[in-house]
DNA sequence: ATAGAATTTGACATTCTTTTTCAATAATGC
DNA sequence: GCATTATTGAAAAAGAATGTCAAATTCTAT
């Protein structure tokens, strides 16, 4: 995968906003576009780490958020309370099933979903930046696990590990 | 409106995990479900605080779990870092539109989405208990704004307000 | 009603994440 | 090369979420 035109992107927001660019800011953006996924700041950071060893972890948080700035990143969040980030390109998507239960986290796409969305950009006149959409549930397995739980006990403090 | 229907439901939870009706967890949830909308501990304290002085912020905190363990209230996360708390309720929606540039929030609805989560909910496999959606853009006022300030200056920092 | 056991509460402490500060370093323009 | 300005990174601060524990409350069984 050649992200070129992530870089260019990031390149260009740099010097419009007037900033330098520096060897942390291309070797973190690096990282970013090329660390698929949703990652908290401190994963990101370990990667970088392994990159350049003498990178802290305040200039990658500030590198995560100007990557934010540009539009390229987002900061999702699921229930943890931990920040995440993701590509924010247009053929990324931010749709999630999340298992409240065991936490699993499995990606979803839709795109008549997108499609209304953009609908409802238009109607309440936003321009359209990204979005988060979350969808939070049991999964079969924890599903069949609580089934078993409440079978057994008539109802014994209903077990703990909820969260 | 008649809050009956949830307080019935939040106490037959309450006895199924054998634990105490109080009085601070029927004021609490009394609050919360009459204080439409999205809000965090800070606010819902605050409006626990009017009703009786002595109650206090670990107990709101401890209660405000407690109702989204009992699958009553949804914690909810937009962009800067606080947890909110929503009525989870299947005629209560959770799609928010949310300008990244003032922090506007308007709620949306579209039924379309709302079948289709049910769609892959099914499709996946899961139990759906609740969602988040938010869609992030710039508001037509905002956007109008940044236009403004784009055309003054050439690249003047621009605007540190961003957030 | 009342004693005893268990739960709940609330002030405070702790943990953890996010954000700011500031002296040192690096980059840029002259 | 030198002065100016931006950037960096360690550490501190701020802020939110969660844990602790003694005191108060609630429940249960007399």
């Amino acid at each position: 995968m050649d992200n070129t035109a992530f870089h260019n992107a990031f390149q260009e927001f740099i010097s419009r906003k007037g900033m330098n660019a520096t060897a942390q800011r291309r070797i973190i953006a690096e990282v970013f576009f090329r660390f698929p996924g949703h990652h908290s700041l401190e994963e990101f950071y370990q990667r970088v780490q392994q990159q350049d060893p003498s990178i802290g972890q305040t200039t990658v948080y500030r590198t995560l958020k100007l990557l934010c700035e540009a539009g390229l990143a987002m900061e999702i969040h699921f229930s943890d309370g931990i920040a995440r980030y993701e590509l924010a390109a247009s053929d990324s998507h931010h749709d999630h099933m999340v298992c409240v239960a065991c936490g699993k986290v499995i990606e979803i796409y839709d795109p008549r979903i997108e499609k209304i969305q953009h609908e409802l950009a238009d109607k309440y006149d936003f321009l359209l930046r990204g979005h988060v959409h979350n969808l939070y549930g049991i999964c079969s397995a924890c599903a069949a696990q609580e089934q078993r739980e409440r079978q057994k006990g008539g109802a014994p403090a209903t077990s703990e590990s909820d969260e």
